[in-house]
DNA sequence: TAATAAAACGTTATGTTATAACACTTCCCT
DNA sequence: AGGGAAGTGTTATAACATAACGTTTTATTA
């Protein structure tokens, strides 16, 4: 695995397109709708999409939204713990958070059963503060 | 919402037709392959097993598995918490947790940033017990 | 018990999400 | 320069899910 300092500089062509365009959306975004985003700069094939995601995601610049099917920055922090996603059901918006004693409760759970873990899904969908407001 | 006792009573046909073909399944089963088991049994249509997947998963006696696209029995417990599935990678096997203190992890979390949260997902791969003895 | 509302059902068609397989290119390292 | 690893492009297809519409069954209550 690379480190932060060389992953930047390490990003293809087809790797910094797609991160441009997660990073100009409010919102996670599905791979055809990066697809059609990006036709205009030559991107023709779901493929070629959803080889770059895999490839973020390896690099720990994107996360993939398992309940919906769809892709977000990662927050910059360094987190080797496991992030919470709070997806809101009206507004879309999604936000990342880390929790020190989730991770330990589900590192108790694991431990407890036997389970080794190696890789956490936590997805909370609700309304979000802004959108509760109103 | 009905209760446990009519729950069983009230199950349409397609319900238990359904319900007895994950009950035999000793892992999640996806939508197609539940198809596919109850051809025989005059289904023929995707929808007739999504609908019925969604109307088990209203009598709480389903789950669905987001990062798998499957569905699984609920486990017997009545549960206002959380649950939180443990997912075998190499056998595919998946148990059902659940935790006080994860729950309310989330909770305060939700609390925090003044989401109101709906449904919580959990899902954590991992290599199980068994798998890991090997 | 007849009228009716709600839930479940069936069917066709279609939409959406994701991967297999194969060939070619670029980059990096010794 | 040669060789391996990673990245790329393309076609075809697999896997997952829902829209729209009409009919049937079940439950309710007038």
């Amino acid at each position: 695995m690379k480190n932060k300092l060389t992953k930047k500089q390490a990003l293809t062509k087809n790797q910094s397109l797609v991160l441009k365009a997660l990073r100009k959306a409010k919102q996670p975004v599905g791979a055809y709708e990066l697809l059609d985003q990006l036709r205009e700069h030559g991107l023709k094939a779901p493929l070629q999409i959803y080889r770059t995601l895999d490839q973020l995601i390896d690099l720990k610049i994107v996360h993939r939204l398992e309940s919906l099917n769809a892709w977000t920055l990662c927050c910059d922090a360094e987190h080797d713990s496991t992030p919470v996603f709070a997806i809101c059901n009206d507004c879309g918006s999604v936000n990342e958070y880390f929790d020190e004693n989730l991770t330990s409760n589900i590192a108790k759970i694991s431990k407890k059963s036997g389970f080794v873990a190696d890789r956490s899904i936590i997805e909370i969908h609700g309304r979000c503060d802004q959108c509760e407001a109103d």
